[in-house]
RNA sequence: GCUCCCUUCGUCUAGUGGCCUAGGACACCGCCCUCUCAAGGCGGGAACACGAGUUCGAGUCUCGUAGGGAGCGCCA
């Protein structure tokens, strides 16, 4: 049987971290088996939902790349299959309505809580066999086995069992005519053929409800994989409030998407000592039973430098139309300066992320817009920096080709001509190039200039110099 | 409260009874390289939550304790 697995994402918000990683999973445990991976919105609950959801996750995993088979579909979409199955269970004796009150329902929670037990429905309506009768708060409940116990093997988290006792005749069918998650992710799962449900942990204990009602359906129930949830950097749970952003804010922050798919693979799962995986090895290498139980911290720290890995080794022609994004977000036209995959190698090794790549790139975009006097001071108003700045200034001018290696070339002549060393020559060229003490290596820095812009701006530090 | 789950360096992890004087990576510290900043190279400190038991032998198996988490909805 061809493996078949699901992401089902409620849309109340973006697509947050763990989800994504759970997307990811769900994606990758189907292309190493050559399954398919479908994608699911639960909308039911019509409250939360919207569209605006709906479109952020779609983005989301857009950007990631994690495609689906088939999908999107929509349980609001789905009504009336689940009312169908609803019926086909009351027929079959194996659910039944229920008509209390929600304050009757909480009545009987306190009550039970006060004896020390869990609170559940007490099943009034079970056995009672009472004519049926139009009311609204009539629900569908479940009539879940009162004997015995549930046993399943979670592949990441091993065998649990669930004594039936611990359960109650839980909720199908809401009164307002929507079906219950509960209800509708079964329902689902089993027609969509689901054979693998992955998710996250905080689904293990609605997981023995769900195999009881695949069971009163007298349907396989598949295999189940429950991923510990992902904590943020202080160890406390992910929230709104607690640094949970959507994916795309990785976007906006600099991050490529291969960056993050490759962090995300590695929390929670690893291959030996390997820390950089192509999408193709992770395909090739992902298995669901190789997860750990375990909650993971996640690393910002980490990232960064996975990210920048990326950005060293990727083709800077590749990498080109993210810089040229950031670049225009910070209002920056690439037309105006050297070619952003120019840009990349240039700046791969001094930054982490794309966003710091474009803000440091500016320097080649735009005038000069803030001066550091202590580099002032320091290089252009040093006894040797007039020197410095016209020799360069005509070397500049006559210099061949418009290369980094003549320029360096260059460079190196003016120290041994003026028998300095590269630093009393660099500094006081860098300085005039970019304003501050810090760009890549000074070859570099005048080359990606382009030759009227550097000569330009060697001879406007030279007339600061001399001012001096 | 009840049920279920989790627990190896600061962090992510390797480890499936002897190969572990517990390995790698990030982070941190030091040295080297060096035109700045980085990157890179080399080196360093740093962990099996605790207690019993099983066994010739336990990070690895069992039980308990502690700590953490999840769930107990007509939310998903």
């Amino acid at each position: 049987m061809s493996v078949r697995t699901r992401f089902a994402p409620s849309p109340t918000g973006f697509l947050h971290i763990g989800g994504a990683r759970t997307a990811l999973y769900c994606w990758l445990e189907a292309r190493h088996h050559g399954g398919s991976f479908v994608l699911r919105v639960e909308d039911t609950d019509r409250e939360r939902s919207t569209d605006e959801a709906v479109q952020a996750i779609l983005d989301g995993m857009r950007w990631l790349g994690l495609d689906a088979d088939e999908g999107p579909f929509y349980q609001t979409e789905r009504l009336d299959r689940y009312r169908e199955v609803a019926e086909q269970l009351l027929a079959a004796g194996k659910a039944y309505y229920a008509y209390e009150t929600p304050q009757e329902i909480d009545a009987m929670r306190e009550a039970a809580r006060a004896k020390g037990e869990k609170p559940r429905y007490n099943g009034y309506y079970r056995d009672r066999n009472e004519p049926y009768r139009d009311d609204p708060h009539r629900v569908i409940r479940f009539k879940n086995p009162q004997s015995g116990s549930v046993v399943f093997h979670d592949k990441v988290k091993g065998r649990i069992e669930w004594s039936n006792t611990e359960l109650d005749d839980f909720v199908l069918f809401r009164s307002d005519g929507f079906p219950t998650y509960n209800f509708a992710v079964v329902v689902d799962d089993l027609d969509m053929g689901i054979t693998e449900v992955i998710r996250g942990d905080d689904h293990v204990n609605n997981t023995p409800r769900q195999i009881n009602v695949y069971e009163a359906l007298g349907a396989p129930v598949p295999t189940f994989a429950h991923l510990p949830m992902i904590l943020g950097e202080d160890g406390q749970k992910l929230s709104k409030r607690h640094g949970a952003v959507g994916v795309m804010q990785y976007r906006e922050d600099g991050y490529l998407p291969h960056a993050l798919l490759n962090y995300l693979v590695r929390l929670g799962w690893s291959h030996g000592d390997q820390e950089i995986f192509s999408i193709e090895e992770m395909v090739r290498l992902f298995d669901i039973a190789d997860v750990n139980a375990s909650a993971a911290r996640f690393d910002m720290a980490k990232l960064g430098w996975l990210n920048q890995q990326y950005l060293k080794n990727e083709d800077p022609a590749r990498i080109a139309p993210e810089l040229e994004w950031h670049l225009r977000r910070i209002g920056i036209d690439p037309s105006t300066g050297p070619a952003p995959a120019e840009v990349v190698p240039a700046l791969c090794d001094r930054v982490q992320t794309l966003k710091d790549m474009a803000e440091r790139a500016r320097v080649w975009y735009a005038p000069i817009a803030e001066w550091d006097d202590k580099a002032v001071a320091k290089h252009l108003k040093s006894a040797t920096a007039s020197a410095v700045l016209e020799a360069a200034r005509d070397g500049l001018r006559t210099l061949d080709a418009w290369q980094p290696e003549p320029i360096h070339e260059l460079v190196q002549r003016i120290a041994e001509r003026l028998e300095l060393g590269m630093g009393k020559v660099a500094q006081p060229l860098r300085v005039a190039l970019t304003g501050t003490q810090v760009s890549p290596s000074i070859d570099h820095t005048i080359y990606l200039a382009g030759r009227d812009e550097a000569i330009r701006r060697v001879e406007h530090a030279l007339a600061i110099s001399r001012a001096g």
